[in-house]
DNA sequence: GTCTATATACTGATAGAC
DNA sequence: GTCTATCAGTATATAGAC
């Protein structure tokens, strides 16, 4: 079925592609790279990347799969983990379920918070470039996330939770995107690329607004 | 030393091409639009961009600059006003002296809030395309409204007021530059391009994040 | 799978007529 | 002030050798 010793060294330019392709995105948005740059960056011929993804944007859209589905997986595992208790989830657990993995650094998944970045740029630079990526991987677990906030706080109306959830989403993109903003701003003194440090500061702030009372 | 009546038609170029790369900047970022297409858009000669702003760059820091100045003499000017009084301003005040005018589009400012989405976009585009136009025309009115945050909510470290400050910039910026997301996904029961609605749902959100205990 | 070479189109910017 | 024409550079993408 499959050779134990080729493939798996053979598809090195592929993952380099990749690799130069998320950083120099998140850094510069898909129209500030070029292909060139890419394959530069990644030590490969520029024409593989027609090879492995057919065009630029077959390169971006595996991009964004690559990450897509394990963030996805890590936000829906820790949130059920924490509703396995008598009394469901609690406001700051969802928080914690929903923010952490897109924040966290951890081994395994080196460059999540660069992807987070990733998101902040190509959600304003190009609408309509990955609508329908964005329509399926986010928007469909954004609604679960929806439902379990709603649980939380029932004295809400859906249109108080969507509000307040949009708000959430602008502290998570520009926490993510800009970090070095927030960094220079405050002298080095805060350092948003520490993740225990930032959920420790963000997830209070957005709950004390989560539990207003209805407006 | 001036003409009544044919220098106020003669640039009436000049300031198409503003309003066209206005728009078009902030729907698809800088690197998104070709100097053709802003002047295409203005229905104007491409090569008249170079005639009035340099090159594409200087038509940027054109558009940018039409808004900042106004933008921070009415956010400094509500400042005052709220302050005048004994007490000085509410935490309330305050936040709405920073948001208002950000998102206001009142007939004065046409685009006030497109120009809000435009830095939404730009921050992530391109970090240093602007990094001294947003040096001076940002940082600094920041730093002053930092320093009224820190007067109403004496039990908080700098820190912490960095850290909420940065926060809400992200739901400036994401409920500026991403209306049409909330729209969206609450199939337009929540409309951000409602200024008072907005405010009304952004302000005590973020007051109640601003005021909790220090981390 | 990886390369060179190239087709084709578009980019920002400018020279110079009017 | 506004235009045409165009330069030189770069973009994405592809054809075809190896």
């Amino acid at each position: 079925m499959h050779d134990t010793t080729a493939p798996l060294a053979a598809d090195g330019s592929k993952q380099k592609l990749l690799a130069s392709a998320e950083r120099l995105f998140a850094e510069r948005g898909f129209n500030g790279v070029s292909v060139r740059d890419i394959a530069s960056v990644a030590g490969v011929n520029s024409a593989l990347v027609a090879y492995y993804f057919g065009n630029k944007r077959g390169l971006l859209t595996a991009v964004y799969l690559r990450h897509c589905q394990p963030l996805n997986q890590e936000r829906l595992r820790l949130l059920r983990e924490f509703s396995r208790g008598e009394r469901g989830a609690t406001l700051e657990q969802v928080l914690e379920a929903f923010l952490r993995p897109a924040l966290a650094v951890s081994p395994g998944n080196e460059g999540r918070s660069e992807f987070t970045r990733l998101r902040a740029i190509l959600s304003g630079e190009n609408s309509e470039l990955l609508e329908e990526v964005i329509e399926e991987h986010f928007d469909r677990p954004s609604r679960l996330f929806v439902e379990a906030f709603a649980r939380c706080l029932p004295h809400l109306s859906h249109e108080d939770i969507l509000w307040r959830f949009h708000f959430l989403l602008g502290t998570l993109y520009h926490t993510g995107g800009h970090a070095q903003r927030l960094a220079a701003l405050s002298g080095g003194q805060c350092d948003p690329a520490n993740t225990e440090a930032c959920l420790r500061q963000l997830i209070p702030f957005l709950a004390a607004g989560f539990r207003l009372p209805s407006i």
